[in-house]
DNA sequence: GCTATTGATGACTTGTGAGTCAGCAGTCGC
DNA sequence: GCGACTGCTGACTCACAAGTCATCAATAGC
């Protein structure tokens, strides 16, 4: 009777990487990366902590690994969007912003990168990997298509790194405050609607008088 | 011979809390809550762990005595400042802009807004602190003015809450860019200078016609 | 079926840092 | 000067989490 109970475990090399990266980004978004459990990931990954080892050499890589194939790709996606793009910028930045206020909320993105920014004194190949993967190609992407627009006579001068901080920046805070006070019971904020107010108010600043 | 050497310690039983209090703010600041050790921040003092505790319960306390008295007086004198200020709106932003560009420069508070944001999972408590310390009046204070503006009508309308993350938000990334890549090595940022562009950005999409 | 291979495990070691405590040593009052 | 008070210390305990290892058990190949 009751002979043919699961076995205790089976046997996955190709699997298990995945279903391990993909509990690690649950648990990295959920308490950083000092206080991320190996144990706890290992857990959700529905392993052994040993079994982590026979993947991923220490934590550090486990975490590379994460950015690498769990959050990368996104942005990769998101470029390809933008360059594929035709039309005026005036367009284009609002559907960016709109695009980064529905990510906020769909994807583990907010948290990794508040998690990145708090972390990255005491863990700074992290901050690299971030950087190097992630920050600097989504910086240079808004910054080229600024300065694109400028040659095309649609935006006023200016130094394109900081009109991409003045587009850029209210969201982040906006998904920076969800992520850090609304926990805790702070008035929560409504991001497509920051999105859209913002788009409004910044191109108006932004946009050449000719482009009106 | 050399009888008269120094006492191995002394008691000074005033002098001690403001000294650890500025001993934890620059640990914090450095390494973060979690990371933060007791043991360095007592060392930094000139104490020894244990005396911490005869003048802190905990490691909480201690953060909430360093926000209460080494931060949350820079705010208070920012809203006096801004209070008192008399004319247009539009000479009152860019000096808001360069104050906090300048702060960024001179004081821990960039570091410590950092950690806040990083941590702000793990210890919900710290969060709290924070946000009603420092971050709801702030957050009052620019939305009030924002408002006050509208009502002599050199603001164009929108939610004042939101027309302040698009005034802000650029700030705190380029303060948050700063903490973050710059140690790693990553293209550095004026961050007066960014003040300067953005202010003149936002404001000329803020503005009400009238107001130009 | 049988066996070699290897994916997977549970119990272990090690390191670290918060918090504690018995007793030492400045210093105040007389 | 000298006791009493108490600020202060060094050495401790305890808890927790990264990383290791001897060994087991699922399964591929024959």
């Amino acid at each position: 009777m009751a002979e043919d109970r699961e076995p205790r475990f089976r046997r996955r090399k190709t699997a298990r990487p995945g279903e391990i990266i993909a509990a690690a980004l649950e648990v990295f978004a959920e308490r950083g990366f000092a206080a991320a459990r190996l144990a706890d990931i290992a857990h959700r990954a529905g392993v052994s902590k040993a079994a982590l080892y026979l993947y991923f050499p220490d934590k550090d890589a486990l975490f590379r690994a994460v950015v690498g194939e769990a959050i990368a790709p996104n942005f990769v996606e998101l470029r390809v969007m933008a360059r594929a793009y035709e039309g005026p910028f005036a367009a284009l930045a609002p559907l960016l912003l709109e695009r980064i206020a529905r990510a906020a909320t769909t994807t583990r993105l907010p948290a990794v990168a508040k998690m990145i920014i708090g972390e990255s004194r005491n863990f700074p190949q992290l901050a690299r990997v971030w950087h190097d993967q992630i920050v600097s190609g989504a910086a240079a992407l808004v910054s080229d298509l600024i300065a694109e627009a400028q040659a095309r006579g649609e935006i006023k001068p200016g130094r394109p790194r900081f009109h991409a901080f003045s587009l850029i920046g209210p969201m982040l805070m906006g998904l920076l405050w969800r992520e850090t006070f609304e926990p805790i019971g702070a008035e929560p904020i409504d991001l497509a609607a920051l999105a859209r107010q913002h788009a409004a108010t910044v191109l108006s600043g932004m946009l050449a008088e000719t482009g009106r």
